[in-house]
DNA sequence: ATGACGGAGCGTCTCCGA
């Protein structure tokens, strides 16, 4: 079975690339970030000419997530228990499904901004709901696992110079700390392999030729518990994706169990 | 070439992303 995760940065403009990659990396579940797009505007049918079925969950404008399977769809669950909003709204930033015997997550974390603005506390909280999601998800007794956009660099090899990143959000230890929370309830890093250089960046900024300069950011993650990582034979960030016209400035992680 | 921001929306600019 073969499970991936890709922050597309909006729907629309990436779907002749999303529907290339499902024919070559033949997926049988993919967990999608930043739709960009309202539930009723996923192209559902175009997936499905595919043969995946599709969960999504969107707002509009910002955020977005969903699930697409081939190996079976039920009991989805939109957004966390708990889950704060942030001014007033409610954003569309976790759908969950069992998959082929697997309960998966696909989860888009809020970004920050910047430590003194108020979506760094929303992402904080935002990340106590899914730490409390996710304790009451394994009380289901499926093999389980959290893919997405985490918005965190675990540990300061996570990003190309951490010199950069003083004073700024996504390695700060209160959020490295919200992983390690999710860590305490028997969730463990799935670590991919790069397919060049030496380190598994997973996101590039657009500017400034990051990408072709390698500087980069792992900041999606796959979280799985015990049964799941165990069960891992492979796992690789696809920086393939990453490259040519109009890229997601994310790149997808794919992960090759053997249940 | 991997190649030097891009997406969305009451929109020729601003917000957002990380």
């Amino acid at each position: 079975m073969r499970i991936a995760t890709w922050n597309v940065n909006s729907i629309g403009p990436r779907l002749p690339r999303v529907l290339d990659w499902l024919g070559s990396a033949q997926p049988d579940v993919l967990c999608l970030q930043e739709l960009k797009s309202g539930t009723d505007a996923f192209p559902f049918d175009a997936v499905k000419e595919l043969g995946y079925e599709t969960a999504a969950y969107g707002i509009g404008r910002w955020n977005g997530v969903a699930i697409l399977s081939r190996v079976g769809l039920e009991d989805v669950t939109r957004g966390l228990t708990g889950e704060p909003t942030f001014e007033d709204k409610t954003d569309a930033r976790a759908i969950g499904a069992t998959c082929g015997g697997l309960r998966l997550w696909s989860v888009y974390v809020p970004n920050g901004r910047d430590l003194e603005n108020p979506h760094y506390g929303y992402k904080l909280a935002w990340l106590s709901a899914l730490e409390a999601t996710v304790r009451e998800e394994q009380a289901r007794g499926l093999p389980f696992a959290v893919l997405g956009d985490f918005n965190i660099a675990p540990t300061d090899a996570d990003v190309w110079d951490i010199g950069v990143f003083a004073e700024s959000t996504h390695v700060t230890e209160p959020e490295r700390k919200a992983l390690a929370a999710l860590r305490d309830l028997g969730l463990s890093d799935v670590f991919p392999r790069p397919l060049k250089y030496d380190h598994p960046f997973t996101y590039w900024d657009y500017r400034a030729g990051n990408f072709p300069n390698n500087k980069g950011m792992r900041i999606d993650l796959v979280y799985a518990d015990a049964v799941v990582a165990g069960a891992v034979t492979d796992s690789y960030v696809d920086r393939e994706a990453r490259k040519g016209k109009g890229p997601s400035d994310h790149a997808p992680i794919v992960v090759d169990l053997s249940l």
